[in-house]
DNA sequence: ATGAAAGCGCTAACAT
DNA sequence: ATGTTAGCGCTTTCAT
C-alpha cells in the first residue's frame, strides 16, 4: 500500500535517516536536500506510519476517552470538545462507552492504556483506589470527579447552586425541593452539598430522595414533589428536570405558574423544550478541551509540574421554567 | 514501564516466540509450557503491546469513525452502537468529528487511515469521487450514504416515508407539507424521493423548500407551513420537527389538533417532548453495529467477497403529534 | 550534512 | 514442540 520512508529515500537519492530528519528536523539538513526529499515524498504520496513511529518514540499521539454513556446528552459535548482540542494538538482520540459498567470501565482503560499517551475518564464510576491503581499504569485525567490528587477537570457546582438559589430566592421562593440523582455519583454529592450550603439560613430545602438520573426518574419524582408543598424544585440534571416538567404539565400543574423548575447541565434539549428549561450550565466542550490541556501538560517533559486540577465555572441560565413564587 | 515479551520469556525459561505462541496459539505448544508461560505473564502483569503487534501483522485492531457533528443527537447512538460491536470483536475505535467540514473530513480520514484497519464514515459530506479515491487507500464503509458501489449501511427511507404517508392518509390528511433539509444531503434526497413516491396519486404533497436541519430551521419553516394550508407536515428530521412544534405552539396552533407533525430519526428527545413526537425511526445503534460488521467482513480474508450494502428497516413510531385531520 | 547500524516489541518463517 | 533469525517502518545514536 503506502510508500515507506525507504521508497522516499531511494527516490530522493538519500538515506532513510536523512528523509526522517528532512521531514521532522529540517533545520539540521541542507535546504536543497530538504527540498528534494519533500518533492519525493509528495510525489510518492508518502505518509509516515504513526504506528512505527510510536513504537520507537514510545509516544502514540493518541488520547483515550472513556465515558459511561454516550446516549446521555451530556457527554457528546464533552467528546466533541476533547476531539476538537486534540486535533489542534495533532492527536487522535479513542472513545469508549462503558454502558455505566465499572468493570468494563476498568478493562477498557487497561486495554486502551497501551495505545494512548493519556487516558481521560469522564465521570468515572470506578472506586478511588481503582483509579489510583490505574494511574500507575497510564497518565490519567479525570473529568467531573476527584480521586486522591489525580489531575482533574471540575465544574463549580457549588457556585452554580448558589446562583440557582439566589435566583429562586429573589423570585420569592422560600421552600425549595431537591430531586437528587444517584447516591454513588460524585457530581450528585457535590451538587447536594452545594445546594445545602446555598440554602442554609435563607430558604428551606426539602430533599426528596434519590431518583434515576433519567427522564423517567424525573417523571417518578413529580408527584412526590407536588405533595411536598415546595414552590420550586431543583433537579440533579436536565433530563430529570424535563421529566418533572412533563409530568407537571400532564397533571395540569403550571410551570412556572404554580411551580418553578431548575435543571443542571444545559443539555441541548433544555433550550428546545417548552417552556425552555432554566438550568445551571456546565461547560461541556470546555471540559473536554481542558481535559486534553491537562493531559498534554502532564505529557510534556518540560512541563511546569503537575497541574492537579482545573475548575470550570458553572452558570445559571434563566429561561422559561422559573418565575415568581405564586400559589 | 510494562513488561515485554522477553521478560516473560526469561521468567518462564523459554524463547520469546514460544511465549507469543503460548499466548496466541496455545494448541501448538506443550500444555505444561503454556501453563508456565501463563504464570510468568500473569506475575509480571504482562500485556502485549498492540502497537508492536500491529506493526508486524499489519493489523491494528482499530476502527475509525468519522461523523459530521457529535452534537447532532442522531450521531451518539451510532457511535455507541459501533463502539459496542467493535468491543465485542476486540476492536477499539477512534472517533472524529468534522464540524460539518468536508475538507476536514478528508484530512482526518487520511490521517486515521494508517492507524486503523477500516474507516467508517457516517453520513459523509465528501463528494463521490473523493470517497472513491479514499477507498483506494483504506477499507471504507459508508453509513447512510451511497457512493459508487462502496460498502454501505443504509436505512429504508422510502419505506419509512410510505409508513408516514399511510398513517397520515388513514387519519384523513389529504394535503401534506414537506419541510426539507439541506439539498446536499444524501438522506434528504432519499427522503424527498421516498415521500414523493409515497404520496403519488393519493395525497397532495406541498414541498416547502429547504431549511437548515436544526431546531431554528424548523422554527423558521413554521409560518411558511401555516400559510400553506396543509393539515400535516413531515420534516426532514426530528430536530426540525421539534422546532416546528415549538413555533406552532407559540402561535397558538394546536398540535395535533390543527396540524399534525412527523419527524425523522427518533432522536432521544422526540420521546421526551410534549406532546411526544411521531417520527420515522432509523435504527441508530444498529447502524453503528452493521458498520462494524461490514468492515469486519471486508477485512476477513476468508470472507465471502464484498457485501456491498446492507439496508436497515425504518419504522414509523406513532406518538402524540399526529391526529385526525381537522380544520 | 549525511550514512550506517541498532533497535522499539512483536510475530512469522525457517530451522532443529 | 521449541529456538533462531529476520524484519515490520521508523528514529536515533554513532560515525564519517
Amino acid at each position: 500500500m503506502g510508500a515507506t520512508i525507504r521508497d522516499v529515500a531511494r527516490a530522493a537519492g538519500v538515506s532513510p535517516s536523512t528523509v526522517s530528519r528532512a521531514l521532522a528536523m529540517s533545520e539540521l539538513v541542507n535546504p536543497a536536500t530538504v527540498e528534494r526529499v519533500r518533492r519525493a515524498a509528495e510525489s510518492l504520496g508518502y505518509q509516515p506510519n504513526p504506528v512505527a513511529r510510536g513504537l520507537i518514540t514510545g509516544r502514540t499521539r493518541n488520547l483515550g476517552l472513556i465515558v459511561p454513556d454516550l446516549a446521555n446528552p451530556f457527554f457528546p459535548g464533552v467528546v466533541k470538545g476533547m476531539q476538537a482540542r486534540a486535533r489542534e494538538a495533532d492527536y487522535a482520540v479513542f472513545v469508549a462507552d462503558t454502558d455505566e459498567d465499572p468493570g468494563l470501565e476498568s478493562r477498557l482503560a487497561r486495554k486502551l492504556a497501551k495505545q494512548v499517551d493519556a487516558l481521560v475518564l469522564c465521570s468515572p464510576r470506578l472506586a478511588d483506589d481503582e483509579l489510583l491503581a490505574l494511574a500507575a499504569d497510564v497518565t490519567l485525567v479525570l473529568l467531573h470527579r476527584r480521586a486522591g490528587d489525580l489531575p482533574a477537570v471540575l465544574a463549580d457546582n457549588a457556585g452554580g447552586m448558589r446562583q440557582a438559589v439566589g435566583h429562586l430566592s429573589a423570585l420569592g421562593h422560600r421552600r425549595i425541593g431537591l430531586v437528587a440523582g444517584p447516591v454513588s455519583s460524585w457530581s450528585n454529592s457535590e451538587r447536594v452539598a452545594g445546594l445545602r450550603a446555598a440554602c442554609a439560613g435563607r430558604v428551606e430545602l426539602t430533599e426528596l430522595g434519590n431518583f434515576a438520573p433519567t427522564f423517567d426518574g424525573g417523571v417518578a419524582a413529580a408527584d412526590i414533589v407536588l405533595a411536598s408543598e415546595v414552590t420550586a424544585v431543583i433537579a440533579y440534571n436536565d433530563v430529570m428536570a424535563l421529566g418533572l416538567v412533563n409530568m407537571f404539565t400532564a397533571r395540569g400543574v403550571g410551570v412556572p405558574g404554580r411551580i418553578s423548575v431548575v435543571g443542571c447541565d444545559d443539555i441541548p434539549q433544555a433550550a428546545m423544550s417548552s417552556p425552555p428549561l432554566t438550568t445551571v450550565a456546565v461547560p461541556k466542550e470546555q471540559t473536554g478541551r481542558a481535559g486534553v490541556d491537562l493531559a498534554l501538560a502532564l505529557l510534556d517533559p518540560a512541563g511546569p509540574g503537575p497541574a492537579p486540577a482545573r475548575e470550570l465555572g458553572a452558570q445559571l441560565l434563566v429561561r422559561g421554567t422559573t418565575g415568581p413564587a405564586g400559589r
